[in-house]
DNA sequence: GCACAGTACTTGACTAATCAATTATTAATC
DNA sequence: GATTAATAATTGATTAGTCAAGTACTGTGC
């Protein structure tokens, strides 16, 4: 019923890699205690300048809205590994700063997201890897 | 603070490709009045044969769990996009069907969901792109 | 041909995230 | 410098999906 329609293909192709990824990831983050989600955030915080973002970049960053960012940092700082800090300039805005205990399970918890990532991906690919996350981003707008 | 992961980054920039994409189609579909996800589920109805699909071979299809394809087939009944079918040869097993309704609003938005994705994607990658479509389904498991 | 393991599906309880509205603050325009 | 628009973040209500348990049925091995 259909001619072939090779955006559609990869559109399809990419959610359902995703939700691979996602379940994987997660479930082995899972024994550092974090979700896949929390690995991102912590990741984006511990590669940003002073390990610490605005909540509406790393809303940007992670691809939710600023209430998913509100919502998921809320039991991180509970449990200690991200806290808030205010701006003197700006009272709008509040700073995700990453705590001692987020930087601690960010290095325990990369050697886990970093191997699994690399079981996830064909090996036969792995020269073409690069090309590809550019393609990505292009994607995402960060040319 | 990190030596580059590519592995890493190809799933980081996947997972905001993803989260793009689905928030784009989302909001155009919904001019038909479906998720993405709801179209997802049309687009292999309609290209199954005898367009009808397990309900766990769809949740495979989608990435989702069997419960998944429960709670969200239910308003799709309501609505007449699906219906079911029970098998001769095994009580378990009850098909989804896609019905008639469901065959013209794929129809429709079909031409909408081909037009997003082109949008949505590089045109200069054009040969990128299907590169990039089989590694995603070989992330799947679908050699 | 019976017991038991496995499969297909559904359901209750929960979680993650959305949207729309709201609060608080800053920037822009006249 | 007062008014209006825009931005950052949060909250209430809702939705989509998870997991674990349960139901109903089928296939296997003795």
């Amino acid at each position: 019923m259909a001619k072939i329609d090779t955006n559609l293909n990869f559109v399809l192709a990419l959610s359902k890699a995703q939700a691979t990824i996602n379940r994987r990831l997660d479930g082995q983050l899972g024994a550092h205690g974090l979700s896949f989600s929390d690995f991102v955030t912590l990741h984006h915080l511990a590669h940003a300048n002073g390990e610490k973002l605005r909540r509406i970049d790393l809303a940007e960053k992670l691809g939710v809205t600023a209430s998913g960012i509100t919502r998921m940092l809320a039991p991180m700082e509970k449990t200690g590994l991200v806290s808030r800090e205010a701006t003197g300039h700006d009272a709008r805005i509040s700073y995700v700063v990453l705590a001692p205990g987020g930087r601690r399970v960010y290095e325990e918890s990369l050697k886990t997201a970093s191997y699994i990532a690399g079981e996830l991906l064909p090996l036969s690919k792995a020269s073409q890897i690069e090309k590809l996350t550019e393609t990505l981003h292009q994607i995402n707008g960060n040319l």
